[in-house]
DNA sequence: TTTGGCACTCGAACCGGGTGAGTGCCAGGC
DNA sequence: GCCTGGCACTCACCCGGTTCGAGTGCCAAA
């Protein structure tokens, strides 16, 4: 195993880069840094680190730069999350406490987090899946022709239209609306399929299959909203990276658009369960695209359970310890207020 | 003025520039295009076309390339708009026809219009101010305590949470529900306001209040959502730009996230009147960071009125025809989509 | 007015030496 | 056994000089 002044110099290492940007020698790190060895003990550590994969030289003669399995290690062992400072806390509150609607908050929160970790930030909208039902509501356009209102916990809204078989009466489409909502008001989603399955057999058989049209409607919206939405922001941030740019700029642009990509991504995140942060480093990410990039993300939600993921992504050289915290607040301040809504 | 040979050696100019994005030469220009003169005559031409402002030279000894002004007389003058192919548009039609709704609609118009273009597109959601009432509804979901949801033309849904000073009975709430819908279905935004001003007059001393709180929320809503939402996509384009990158692409995507500026821009194009198509020239725009981009932007809409403006924004060398074609074809597909649904 | 010729300009590409940061290795000291 | 100073070596980078060639402007002749 390495030993604790070996991680001490990777520490450095990783420091040092991520704040310069080039590839750090064993002279500047003693330097820099307190490590009471000289240098030529420090390059004995680093040929060790190397050999070991967690530090590589772009070229002989060259200083070294930390591995994306360095950065692993960087981030599980050696450092941790950095609060943020009061300032900042008080600057993400008030920004957000201006918000007015759902859209609001998620428009505001990407922008929040892009400004605070000069990244590419990235918000999900709340899941449906994870939702309950605050409201469903039926409204009669035209004698055959609905419209139907899906209403959620966090303020979400989903309307679709329906063309019925055969018109429906006001009397019982008022009698559908009361006990569709009796049944699934502040139920999740996810349990609404069988909770309305008979719903049809009570009524009279001529209304029967304008009542099976509202239904599958209603469970289609459900699956297909778990297909969900994401906000990007920040993109101009992307120019502070290499300098080396259109090879590297061009397939993160294109993967931030592929929002199939980045849902994926984000759930893969969702894996490691409820409100933990995760954090994916260059290869370790599945899409070509970001590998030369590491996402930072983290669910949240309006209780004690996560709804949707928010995160980051940068080059992999990042201040990993600051953008876990700016995350990890952001995160809070934003399932608070969904909380209070 | 400038005689008809002057303008066609422009014309060659301007399409060798776009197509090479390399200074074009005298030598070069006669080689690529019938002009009937010797490379010396072009050289002559050429002098006289830099005095007046239509063409520069990055440095002595390089060849030229067209000025903002330059480009400004070839769209007005020398070119036209370039009709899509067949196969063009049956991929269009396609492409958009399997929306299911609006939002589908406008984010598939804006994946077509990069993907068409290769530049990046802008497409503004249908306006409320132009668009009519088709419903409103009313939902209590406290006795104190109602959801507004106001239904478009365009088949777009915003909703308001309304806090009433007094509960609302189910009888004067469903009073107020049909009256109000009475009103102003199939009315236009703009006529809302002065529709229903007399409304709570008719109703018990004790409902006012609350039929008050539920108006002016209404009218609230109409106004906020003059501020209007749009959608942007393949800004991974904007990396076949120059090579020079950082200088440029940077203000770009500043620009880009800056949805105001956006909207400014297809707002002043919209002076122009109608679904009539604009072209902004580099230093045309008003905003700094889009002066080394054009905009062409065109208004559709439903009917035969605009709604709202789609468009690219790509460099100042760019193919004028065919990015006219593109956006002028998939602009009046859009239109049928919306009229259709 | 057009054309061929000619001298001139100047950026881009190529070349070669000097510089210095950084390395690996080794022998000696704690 | 680990740390340290010393030393030779490697290369990317910088810098000045040179060449090359596309492109220009001007001029005299057709």
């Amino acid at each position: 195993m390495l030993s604790e002044r070996r991680l001490e110099v990777l520490r450095a290492i990783v420091q040092d880069y991520v704040g310069t940007e080039e590839p750090v020698g064993s002279k500047a790190l003693t330097e820099r840094h307190r490590l009471g060895v000289s240098p030529a003990t420090v390059r004995n550590d680093m040929a060790v680190l190397e050999e070991e994969g967690f530090i590589a030289q772009p070229h002989t003669s060259a200083g070294r730069i930390p591995t994306d399995k360095g950065y692993r290690l960087f981030v599980d062992r050696l450092a941790g999350v950095k609060p943020l400072s009061s300032a900042e806390r008080r600057a993400i509150q008030s920004f957000l406490d201006g918000a007015v609607d759902l859209d609001d908050v998620v428009s505001r929160t990407v922008r929040l987090l892009a400004q605070l970790t000069r990244q590419v930030a990235v918000v999900q909208y709340p899941s449906l899946t994870r939702s309950t039902v605050r409201h469903v509501e039926l409204l009669s356009l035209a004698p055959a022709r609905l419209m139907l209102v899906l209403i959620t916990d966090t303020g979400r809204v989903e309307q679709r239209m329906i063309d019925c078989p055969a018109p429906f009466g006001e009397v019982p489409l008022a009698d559908l609306r009361a006990r569709l909502n009796s049944r699934v008001v502040g139920r999740r989603f996810a349990d609404v399929p069988q909770l309305v399955q008979d719903l049809p057999e009570s009524f009279d058989p001529e209304d029967r299959g304008g009542v099976s049209t509202v239904l599958s409607t209603l469970l289609e919206t459900l699956v297909e909203e778990t297909e969900e939405r994401l906000v990007i922001g920040g993109t101009a941030n992307l120019t502070r990276f290499g300098h080396d740019f259109p090879l590297t700029i061009r397939p993160v642009l294109e993967a931030l658009e592929e929002h199939v990509v980045l849902l994926k991504l984000l759930g893969e995140a969702k894996e490691s369960g409820g409100m933990g942060m995760t954090v994916r480093i260059g290869h370790e990410n599945a899409h070509e695209g970001l590998n030369s990039t590491s996402v930072v993300a983290v669910g949240y939600g309006s209780g004690d359970e996560a709804v949707a993921k928010l995160g980051v992504v940068g080059p992999t050289r990042m201040d990993y310890p600051g953008t876990m915290g700016a995350v990890r607040a952001v995160a809070r301040y934003v399932g608070q207020i969904l909380a209070e809504s």
